[in-house]
DNA sequence: TATTGGCACTCAACAGTCGTGAGTGCTAGA
DNA sequence: TCTAGCACTCACGACTGTTGAGTGCCAATA
């Protein structure tokens, strides 16, 4: 069983490698913190630590490194609490304020939240999976193409061109965009695709092609918007902590690029809701990211939860970065609200 | 001056320091190529090479490297132009047919130019300066909401939302519509803001907040269309190439990462059509990038034109690379132009 | 005159050697 | 239960010698 004492002595072994990023010894500790006990009894204390697997040696006879076991009980019991400075709550207000458009305030909070945390930074767009069609709008824009938009209850809007192949004159674009709201208008997301299925026929021949590539065209918004979208920002932060990676950054420069892994790694997240969620090194199945910890709160836009994180080597300043991404997500569902 | 032979060993120089990363001797020259004479020769020429600045040693008793200069030369004059591989032509085609958007088509042709190049490809959306306003549309949405879309005559569409303060209803937006068109319909995008200076005062007192917030979301689109925008991937393949670079990737990706560097340095390429134009290391002003080539072709778009390409060490592949950008570039066009 | 073989020279890279010091585990005594 | 002391370990840096790829120069040669 590890003491209390010892549990003081795991959350000092973090800190000080977090800020020095080597191997934290014995000696050191009792000079950095006013232990009040021997370099000796410290060690003793370290014995048990490593025999619970919460710390390692890197090789013998060297200080001691927090192992992804030891973090996690960091995380969860010892990290302080901390706020963020009144600068940065600033810097926040200031910064997301003068968005005015939903996608850019989702792109401003990923570089505002990778400068605040300096590590790459990950905002999750909203699903739409439980959102319902609003309306669908169609507007003739010459060239034999229309224009169809979608938009849904919970504010999305989202347009493609339909190529139509011949031009559609006012009263035949008034009958399809008719049509098409009395076929999706109100449905969610999910039901759409099958509701279009018997679209096509309800027009006569001359239509029906037209109508048919509506149909498609409306069917592939639905599925665009119900994938999942991510804005990334400060990758170029990784090159800081390289060596924290032990200096293959490929595998995390491509779960960036990528996307699939992040999405798919935040939604495994526990979600305690309101509360911010950790998943560090080797928690996660991925192999490429064993040297990196992903941390993620969530926010609310019209109903829908995304989350909003970042992702880091396991060597990082948790507490700190916890009340960024805390800080953050509760002021964007904040500006969300109205 | 130069001689033929010297031209010869600068090409092989280049085409063996590409390949292996390692300073090229006269030694090795010899048995790689069959030039016919003995490395004492070989080491004279390499003389001359490195009087006119074309090669350089690393230091005193090494091969010799390529320098910014014998690059240039390399790429104007001795480069061969190959031509892809069938299978590769192939990879395109299917590739880029797939998609039917035309965001995604240039998404698509940035993914694909990372993966035939295997360096970070970059492709910029055309601009829109010189495009005309074709339409404004208005779309009440609900919630004291108007959708507002922005149809130019080159077929590009965007929308915002218009956020009013209250209801409008059916007659009154159809005034608004109509207005905002007559303000602006058929001018190019550069004159719409100055156009709009005056549209609040056509309207009555009740109606003037409204038609204010609709002129400056309009305004807003406008300028958001100007701004240049790019897709870039392949980002992680900096860290296969990451010694080029001496180890220091920084730079590389924060210019990724700001873009703005990237659109003055694409701007600044020489661009002699229907040509690919390369940018080599020193040749362009940003000191972060001196590691770095630039390599672009252009595409057109609806008359516009705009640039596809790669970055990647000054140490690259310029050959193999110039097929890829040409023969992507020109499929995109072609794509384009229908 | 261009080419070549020979030769002395340079220097990065590598492998050994060794001293140093931070850190450990263990034990006996307070 | 704590601590002082001690023997032990081992990464790291400084230093050394060796090796080999590569050079520049020069005199001989075709």
């Amino acid at each position: 069983m590890v003491s209390q004492r010892g549990l003081d002595v795991l959350r000092a072994i973090v800190q000080d490698y977090v800020e020095s990023r080597e191997p934290v010894g014995s000696k050191s500790i009792v000079d950095r913190h006013n232990f009040g006990v021997s370099p000796a009894t410290i060690r003793n204390e370290m014995a048990l630590l490593e025999e619970e697997n919460l710390i390692a040696a890197p090789h013998t006879s060297s200080g001691r490194v927090p192992t992804d076991k030891g973090y996690r009980l960091f995380v969860d019991h010892l990290a302080e609490t901390k706020s963020i400075s009144s600068a940065q709550r600033q810097a926040i207000e200031k910064f997301l304020d003068e968005s005015h458009d939903f996608d850019d305030l989702l792109y401003r909070t990923s570089r505002l939240l990778s400068q605040l945390t300096r590590q790459v930074a990950v905002v999750e767009f909203p699903s739409l999976g439980a959102a319902k069609v609003k309306r669908i709008e169609l507007v003739n824009v010459g060239n034999e193409r229309l224009l169809c938009v979608l938009i849904t209850d919970n504010g999305r809007v989202d347009q493609r061109l339909v190529e139509c192949g011949r031009d559609v004159d006012e009263v035949e674009l008034a009958e399809f965009t008719l049509r098409a709201n009395g076929f999706v208008s109100g449905r969610p997301l999910s039901e759409a695709q099958s509701a279009l299925n018997s679209f096509e026929r309800e027009f006569e021949p001359r239509s029906a092609p037209v109508a048919n590539s509506i149909a498609l065209v409306i069917t592939d918004l639905v599925a665009a918007n119900r994938t999942q979208k991510l804005a990334v920002s400060g990758a170029a932060n990784l090159v800081r902590t390289e060596e924290d990676f032990s200096g293959n950054l490929y595998p995390v420069l491509d779960a960036i690029e990528e996307q699939v892994v992040l999405l798919k790694l935040m939604s495994e997240l526990v979600d305690d809701s309101s509360e911010i969620a950790v998943s560090i090194g080797s928690e996660h199945a991925e192999s490429g990211l064993r040297a990196a910890s992903l941390m993620a709160g969530s926010y609310s836009s019209a109903g829908e939860n995304a989350m909003v994180g970042i992702l880091g080597p396991t060597r990082m300043d948790y507490s700190a970065n916890m009340a960024a991404v805390r800080a953050v997500s509760r002021y964007l569902s904040r500006l969300l609200r109205t």
